[in-house]
DNA sequence: AATTTATGTCAGCCATATTGACTTATTCCG
DNA sequence: CGGAATAAGTCAATATGGCTGACATAAATT
């Protein structure tokens, strides 16, 4: 009890609002605003999956299936960053209900490469749509750009990180089977 | 077997790249950007948590305490829309261990005001500065303006919980002991 | 005095993650 | 060919962070 911090009380009188440039002041707005937005963004995805008996788990991995079919176990371990008891459970379930379905490699047959089924890529597709509805509405309450958008959050990533993503996304683009134009 | 879905195989020759205006069209990249950069942010405070034997939950406990000092248990589970149970396990912990004090409320005596301590408040301003470091970079890195970022991220809020949001952060902002100018 | 509110707590459950050890099938390599 | 490495799957145990339901206490409200 000696040693509270009386933070609240100890402020000086004059109140400067938002907005300090100074790199040394917590950026409080935008690490609540993460915090917020991507709450509201996963919800999205939880309700929706939860109606399917799915949870987050479910959902990330039916995502990136979709995105890449024909996936292995391995790699998709490498975009999750789980360990393969993890997956190895989401995965046989996802298996069971028949969302997912593994056919033997071609050219290695220890591989396992992942496809959605029909009823897989339905589900997935309706989560991709309402997560997008939500970031385009975000685009235009905003008047960001979409390409402001990925820059920013492109730059969230560790500089590391951010070659890699962005070829995971462009191989994920080339996956696509409902390119037009 | 019979039906898996050969999305990748029965791509159209035409491939075009990124930037599908189409509103029809997921944004996949946005949606993946989300999850990678919000990945790579939380990694920053897990890591440092992780150290003194603390979760990501412990985190938030305590990030909110130290923008909101005198805060009470209804108002943190407000916030962080979880049980009683579950912040009462890890505000336990964190009494505990000596990172947060709580006191009796001075009108309402069934409250108790939830303070840090001088090491409480230490360890929050120490994750908060490196997550401010990773957010700043990013506007540097990405040309884009702090103003900017906050539309984006509270864009990306449902629309009615904007208004609830700024107003939070705000009320935080008024509660900085660091205010210059 | 009775009711409501703020908080805390007990007990049990579920989902998601972990580590470590081990198996099986297959490929790679000397 | 045969041994080592690799891809995947599995068993068992554990941790974390959520949840529900039921109940207790103290204080405020009516």
């Amino acid at each position: 009890m000696a040693d509270i911090n009386f933070a609240a009380e100890q402020t000086s009188p004059v109140g400067a609002a938002a907005a300090p440039a100074d790199p040394a002041e917590p950026a409080y707005d935008l690490i609540e605003l993460m915090f917020f937005a991507y709450r509201a963004f996963t919800g999205d995805a939880d309700g929706m999956l939860a109606r399917y008996g799915f949870g987050r788990a479910h959902h990330r991995a039916l995502h990136f299936v979709a995105r890449h079919p024909g996936i292995t176990v391995a790699e998709l371990l490498d975009i999750l960053k789980i360990t393969k008891q993890s997956l190895g459970r989401v995965l046989r379930e996802l298996v069971e209900t028949g969302y997912v379905v593994q056919r033997e490699g071609h050219a290695d047959r220890r591989q396992r490469l992942l496809y959605l089924t029909d009823k897989g890529a339905k589900l997935a597709a309706e989560v991709a749509q309402v997560q997008t509805g939500r970031l385009m509405r975000a685009l235009a309450d905003s008047g960001e750009t979409r390409e402001s958008a990925c820059r920013l959050f492109n730059g969230i990533l560790d500089p590391d990180q951010r070659r890699e993503v962005e070829t995971l996304i462009a191989r994920g683009d080339g996956n696509r089977r409902d390119r037009h134009k």
